[in-house]
DNA sequence: CCCATCTAGATTGTCCGACAATCTTATCGG
DNA sequence: CCGATAAGATTGTCGGACAATCTAGATGGG
């Protein structure tokens, strides 16, 4: 009985390794696809990481399989995994399942904010100086923030998942469609009347100035230019002998 | 080559190798969950799979990932996978944002539905004809189409599966709550009332319509006896001594 | 010069065996 | 009856192996 000392100090390593394997790799991933190391679009292999992280193709492939399931990568059979690139037709499929639920994730999150809302208050004056400033990196950072705080205040665990999914999805997409300024004074316009109906308690207002916020961005991102998006799915065998490589001539 | 054993004992799994082995391994739970040898709350263990159907467990466990992902199955880390089995409080979550999708494929598809109405009404037919004679094992499989060609019909592949991610969550739920034959009744008024709306190219009505359907549909579920549902996550530690095992009794 | 075909290499899908970390269950003592 | 302990079961991760499939470069014809 003398002293068990196997107890809970092997912890010397790097840091706090309480995370397992495949969650490291994932975590790594995640970064790299936020801060454009890995270029949407661009293929992945398992052999990559599995040297460069140090881990076995095991872990590798489970990290993709998760990502893949949070929706910031992309699988197809035999053809291994991308960093998602969505088509213009995705998009706009993704933007109406958004609307839905961002404008669900108001109302329910709506009686919570108006009774506490200093969050959202402090959050929307940080916005509007943004704005002011022009500074679209802290209102691109401070605009995911603010849809966050309403779907996390929605207090409904499946719906803030699903839309997290969606918003990996579109981080490039959302990130890169703010460099106007005119444009951010317009989204930011569409902040604060919704930030208004919630501090007047209209559920309804709220709602429509969502689904407006919403369809604006859709409007946005689509109005970037072709080569931010996939090539929509091949239309079978078709006799298109265009030129195909000069196109980017 | 006369050496390397080709090792193709794989004689358990059926003929076709059309598929791969995750996808007849995940296809094969499916159906085992379907037709209830598999029990909601039910924990399946790697082992017990690789064996019964002669394969490895990394197939086991991609097949155990890709359910889970589909809404079947629930992971849990060091503990394993079981069949799913929502709480009270995870179905209310769920038909809140199952209210939001399905309207929003009843929108989608109306257009078209109203077009070419002639699979809906008939369809509608085989409901009613279910409703009468009071078979509620048909009237569950039609009521399923049913919200299928909506949500197919709505051509957007994203919602589809979200949809279908959540109507796998609730397969045994939703099957188990038409036992009353009046309840059919009910339901299949609010099908033609969606119907009808469709037919005259009323989207309201019909957004309005499927709404008043689910909230229904949660209603029926959440009338079950507490022996359908997952416990709630346990509280933290309490001092509740109450007796535990005898609450059943 | 463009295009279809084929070949070699790269990559994924699946299998096997192994071991540590963790969870579960049965056993024991108060 | 309850909590602590130990043995067994299960998952997480590793490494290697090979067939099936995909990719890209070489080849040959129009």
């Amino acid at each position: 009985m003398s002293g068990p000392l196997p107890a809970h100090t092997l912890t010397d390593m790097e840091e706090t390794d309480s995370r397992s394997t495949v969650e490291t790799v994932a975590d790594a991933l995640t970064e790299a696809v936020r801060d454009g190391r890995l270029a949407p679009g661009q293929r992945l292999t398992e052999n990559a990481f599995t040297s460069r992280l140090g881990v076995s193709r095991s872990s590798v492939r489970e990290a993709f399989r998760r990502l893949t399931a949070d929706g910031l990568l992309t699988a197809e059979p035999h053809r291994g995994v991308m960093v998602r690139q969505l088509s213009r037709n995705e998009v706009d499929n993704l933007f109406q399942v958004r609307g839905a639920l961002e404008t669900l994730a108001v109302k329910l999150a709506l009686p919570v904010l108006h009774q506490v809302p200093e969050t959202l208050v402090a959050l929307q004056a940080d916005l509007d100086t943004a704005a002011e400033q022009g500074d679209m990196n802290r209102f691109s950072e401070l605009n995911a923030r603010f849809h966050r705080l309403f779907r996390e205040t929605a207090d409904n665990p499946l719906l803030n998942e699903t839309l997290t999914r969606l918003s990996n999805s579109l981080y490039w997409l959302q990130f890169r469609v703010l460099v106007d300024r005119r444009d951010v004074f317009d989204t930011n316009r569409q902040h604060r009347q919704l930030t208004d109906c919630v501090v007047a308690d209209d559920t309804a207002g709220a709602e429509a100035a969502m689904l407006d916020h919403v369809e604006n961005a859709r409007q946005l991102i689509q109005s970037l230019p072709d080569d931010h998006f996939a090539a929509p799915p091949a239309p079978a065998k078709s006799k298109a002998k265009g030129n195909q490589r000069n196109a980017k001539a």
